[in-house]
DNA sequence: AAATATCTTGCATGAAATTGCAGAAAAATG
DNA sequence: CATTTTTCTGCAATTTCATGCAAGATATTT
């Protein structure tokens, strides 16, 4: 592994979790602490991190900058790292938006060669962090409410692509199928079902049995579903009755 | 096999894998580590590769990882200061990304009533935070290395707008125009312009005066430029000249 | 075609960079 | 204050780099 490539680790490391130990470092990449401490060094001369003893921190977290932390961010991480092992090289992957897929987006092996199509800004812009992912978004006019892209241009969009795999964010699911309440983002989730061969649905496991106003899609229609909690959970088992996969 | 053969296959390993190793690559096509180091460090010279100890790396590796804070942003955000005014209510608005731009993206006022077109993720998103703008993306198809949607779509979308004004930020300007060295992102530039009636281009005075290897204009094009000096500077003499307002 | 200049390449040399390790110093912890 | 952890320092082993030089390849000129 190359220095500058080792550093670039570190920063991003740092960048996504605010704060890291030398010796974690150490053991992740295996170089002695030694050579991490020298890094860190390094880059807390460049004013790129602030040094503290036994790691460092980001430089947004000690400065004025409040970063709003994520509702059950822990929750969301368990979640999106259940996600991770289904994507396989030379995919062609729908997303939706959300702090969830975020996660998922900064989990995902540097190495990953897939193409990704998303119409949220912030997952774009995750994505485009990776360096063997192709990114293109879905859309132009851009819903302030829920930062995605919607409407017709969008929609024709999605029509026209065959994806692998739909990853989508939900807000509600109950035995009737999924459901949300903002009727541009429901046109929108419904043409990237309809557009992939498999749909994968991602949610805390306290929306699930709940249910909102518009109607997405049935169950019938979704392959796994992902949760935080372990999938023999008793919660589970009519979604199961309905050949879908919990993990 | 011939040096541009070989330095063609090296761009293309490193396109392809974001980094190479000196010796990996002497192995691969035989050829002495000397002979690899310099044809390294000539790609490197021609910009085209970021050469570090033991080999090198993809530009845009560099570029998307290795971020570091803001280049003279005080300057930048004393340039954004002076858009900002030239901004009414219901203007069409085209804007390119670019960290000056996001400062003014932030500078712009909550009741200002007006939409946004961009290529940029950043700025796109950074418009969609405010209540009363409009925002809509351009194109698809993101380059990880500008961060900005480039290609046909992007300048198909952009011809068929007419915008009110055009907000750019600019690579390197002299008497003979504006230029820069991402073919890519000329071409989106010089839609941009094409599609709107005025253009504003801001610059840190550093890049005055500085030129590149790709034209996307000349200085006829250019209705105001700004930089964060005063306007009375004699460096801005021949701008003016051309008629070009300096603020 | 011969002579000449220019480029390219590999090798040898010494210089510089990188890394890990040992032991002393400094900082944190209880 | 004693113990543990982290840091710093110097050092040595290894790798990578820059440079000059010579042999060969290629291009240009006469």
């Amino acid at each position: 592994m190359l220095k500058t490539e080792r550093q670039a680790y570190i920063l991003r490391q740092i960048d996504l979790h605010n704060r890291i130990l030398s010796s974690d470092l150490s053991n992740e990449i295996n170089v002695s602490e030694d050579t991490i401490r020298r890094d860190l060094n390094e880059l807390a001369d460049m004013d790129k991190i602030i040094k503290v003893h036994g790691g460092a921190l980001s430089k947004s977290f000690h400065s004025s900058f409040l970063k709003s932390d994520v509702y059950k961010a822990d929750s969301k991480r368990l979640i999106a790292q259940k996600v991770v092992p289904l994507i396989r090289n030379n995919m062609f992957i729908l997303t939706t938006g959300g702090t969830t897929i975020i996660e998922m987006a900064r989990l995902l092996p540097s190495d990953l060669n897939a193409t990704f199509f998303t119409g949220s800004i912030p997952a774009a812009h995750e994505y485009a962090q990776h360096p063997n992912i192709e990114v293109i978004f879905l859309g132009d006019k851009i819903s302030k409410s829920s930062q995605i892209a919607v409407g017709g241009e969008a929609i024709s969009k999605i029509s026209g692509i065959k994806a692998d795999l739909c990853i989508m964010g939900i807000n509600a699911i109950d035995e009737t199928g999924i459901t949300d309440n903002d009727w541009e983002v429901i046109q929108v989730k419904k043409a990237m079902i309809q557009a992939a061969e498999k749909t994968v649905v991602l949610s805390i496991a306290e929306k699930v049995n709940t249910h909102q106003k518009l109607m997405i899609c049935g169950l019938d229609e979704i392959d796994t579903m992902i949760t935080e909690l372990d999938p023999s959970n008793p919660l589970f088992e009519p979604y199961k009755k309905h050949g879908i996969t919990i993990l």
